[in-house]
DNA sequence: CCCGGACCTTGATCTCGATCAAATCGGAAC
DNA sequence: GTTCCGATTTGATCGAGATCAAGGTCCGGG
């Protein structure tokens, strides 16, 4: 009732009105009395590809939302090794709640532009509103989906499936209708061919062969480096060793 | 107020009163009426090691508290490779919400003892009590902090520091109190050499074949296969390339 | 005590992906 | 256009861990 009425005074912030992700994002849990509450001390801002959004073992004060591109989320070794432990795409939304500081870096991947908050007033904001813990639970219960299922795939797969499930992933997140039956799909890749090494636990080198294996076999068409054209999704699964 | 009454008229049902993991598992969120609730419909279950809890796949009728013993979650790929990608210790909670079939299989390491409940039930009270939804939050973000620290062992460390990481692993979650400080801890593994390689994304002969190698060189001793003593945890926690 | 089967260790060899080392490409600045 | 520099590709070689193949150990049951 009280909601209902909510809805019809439309007086979401002028910031949500335009906002890309408004409801699929976290804040698609929320009434517009929570929104405004919100959206006053929230602050939209773009970075650019390759900027260090926060740090391992660094307190982190803010979460944000992502609005558009590509954010990964690195573990370093104390030698200098790097893995990246997980890619977030448009509308995930990026932080640790129930701790200080996070023990992962996140990076853009691309230019990426967020919807940032303080800390403190979603956690605050957590208690009152049970829909928002609730879409917390179901990212975070999903990126566990992902997490596991990209374990099986550093643990268990070849360079060539590796390289396959990426492409799949990739192609999967960017055109959500990619789909094995369809034709052509084309996107660009979000990562360079490092940070492709750095996800799949391989060097550049064994990257940028099997991405030529795939070129020379028909599988793929690489233009410019980046961008992909898979005409025949189903012949790519079929590689990824799932 | 009510919440203290309820403490005080103590009918918190037998099955719990006696329950090994009360208070540190999700139940711990529950007031002794919700208990009750929940009670009526659960059941103690004691499992085999090497028996299967519920498949990949498969709907899964009931989440599990495990009370004692410890579950390995495996996924499979079509040509039967197999990778763990997750193992749960007591008090944790088994069970995917908001899907009605995990995509992971469990299976008992060792021998297991677990509160069952419906599923229905316990996704009814998540409903009622906010508590809940946060404590399988926390638990859900300690996983995913769990299985992306795994990722970069699977990705980017050496088979010598896999299974140092894995005896580290093991050793603070049968005894939490070990630690580089203190001297020697012994603890027996809850799993096979071939789970061992599951969950390392190895071969076992290569566990195998590092074992040995810790063992010559001092740092572990081996009993019987499966009781290790560790003298130096900061000696294996040098090991373990973090 | 002896047997049988599962689990584990050890050895020999092979192979995939790492490493080392040059090219080559692509795009931004001028 | 030309230059330059980081990103990528390609080639040659190496080595950690897989694979193949025996043995050895542990433990429960007759």
């Amino acid at each position: 009732m009280d909601q209902r009425l909510d809805i019809h005074n439309s007086d979401v912030p002028v910031l949500c009105q335009a906002c890309e992700v408004r409801h699929r994002g976290v804040c698609g849990a929320l009434n517009p009395k929570q929104l405004i509450a919100l959206a006053k001390t929230s602050s939209r801002r773009k970075v650019d590809a390759g900027a260090e959004l926060f740090g391992d073992k660094e307190p982190v004060v803010s979460y944000s939302n992502i609005l558009s591109g590509v954010v990964k989320l690195t573990k370093t070794l104390s030698d200098g090794r790097e893995q990246i432990v997980g890619l977030q795409f448009a509308p995930d939304f990026l932080g640790r709640p129930f701790k200080a500081e996070s023990d992962v870096s996140a990076e853009a991947a691309t230019d990426v532009s967020l919807c940032s908050f303080p800390k403190a007033a979603v956690d605050r904001m957590m208690q009152e509103a049970p829909g928002l813990e609730q879409r917390l639970l179901k990212q975070t219960l999903r990126q566990l989906d992902d997490a596991r299922a990209w374990m099986v795939t550093l643990g268990r797969k070849t360079a060539a499936e590796k390289v396959a499930s990426f492409l799949l992933l990739i192609a999967h997140n960017i055109d959500p209708t990619a789909d094995s039956d369809r034709g052509t799909t084309v996107f660009d890749l979000p990562l360079t061919r490092a940070d492709m090494a750095a996800f799949l636990g391989l060097t550049i080198e064994t990257v940028s062969r099997q991405m030529t294996r795939l070129r020379s076999k028909g599988v793929i068409q690489i233009e410019n480096n980046r961008r992909i054209t898979v005409d025949n999704m189903a012949r790519l699964a079929a590689r990824s060793g799932d």
